[in-house]
DNA sequence: ACGATATAGTTGCAGATGCAATCAAATGTT
DNA sequence: AACATTTGATTGCATCTGCAACTATATCGT
């Protein structure tokens, strides 16, 4: 109702359905660019980047999982189908032979270099060129402290 | 590679990854213990909230997707289950006989006070609690302005 | 007034996702 | 060494989602 349920402030309400809608917004942009330009998910661009930041180009499955904010399972199948596409290998891991590590093919690397170009340009110019450099600083701070996992009291 | 892909300095990635990351934590989360506690979902109770804040507790579908950052075809099925499980009712629009509103039911009504108890002391405790004054005022204003829709060049 | 176009909403379908169960390998306990 | 527990990863299953196609109604242009 018009009465309605109005516990948090104003600023407190804008931050917060401002992080849900410029999320929303950001995300389906940039997802959108990289599927039009390079026929990639921005799902599977992350999986790509963070395995490039690896060792040699490779990442054990769970971190990656992590790192692409996604669960083991779904990550299990972003990895199948990059594999299906020639853009990732798996190799298992010797020292632990329950392990995997996702390997990035040449295809994999010119896949990313490419798509790179387009998604940083996404970034500057739907995120970065619309703060001021004061804004994206106390972002940078702010966000990184949110994203910390909470004790459960 | 570890000599990959870093077009966007330390402030711009941390920045973009906070929000992806925090973004991920906060709505998690949230959703849990909603679901924990009250038996629905974070995007369930986004609708019934948007539906609240309509005139009589009643609101177009087009708006209610738009509200609620979900395509058309999403919220007609979102709404179909909060309508089975009795929480919203449909009526159809006399002026103009393409529309449907959602109304909130008397049990809606219950059910939303109730979680937006939960839900508004989560977003206290793992988002508002965790940023002083000058971050939240910054938060909201920036956020909001990248939620804005970009001119495509 | 009438056909063309646009808008509100729903449905079929295919793809993505997470949870719980499962399997295999590693680690801990006695 | 034998057994229990934990950990890495995958799979079955159910759910959620969006796109494209479709229906029904409204609006525009002539």
């Amino acid at each position: 109702m018009a009465i309605g349920i109005q516990w948090l402030n104003d600023v407190e309400m804008r931050a917060w359905r401002g992080m849900l809608s410029a999320h929303s917004q950001l995300y389906n942009i940039l997802d959108e660019e990289l599927i039009r330009v390079h026929g990639i998910t921005f799902a599977e661009f992350e999986v790509l980047a963070h395995t490039s930041e690896g060792e040699g180009g490779s990442v054990r499955m769970s971190s990656l999982a992590e790192a692409a904010l996604v669960s083991r399972s779904g990550l299990t199948r972003r990895v199948q189908h990059l594999v299906a596409v020639g853009m990732l290998e798996r190799r298992r891991c010797k020292e632990d032979k329950r392990g995997t590590f996702a390997v990035l093919t040449p295809l994999g690397m010119e896949k990313l270099r490419a798509a790179a170009v387009t998604h940083v340009k996404g970034v500057r110019q739907h995120m970065i060129s619309k703060l001021s450099r004061e804004e994206l600083a106390t972002l940078a701070c702010a966000l990184e402290r949110l994203a910390e996992p909470s004790n459960k009291p």
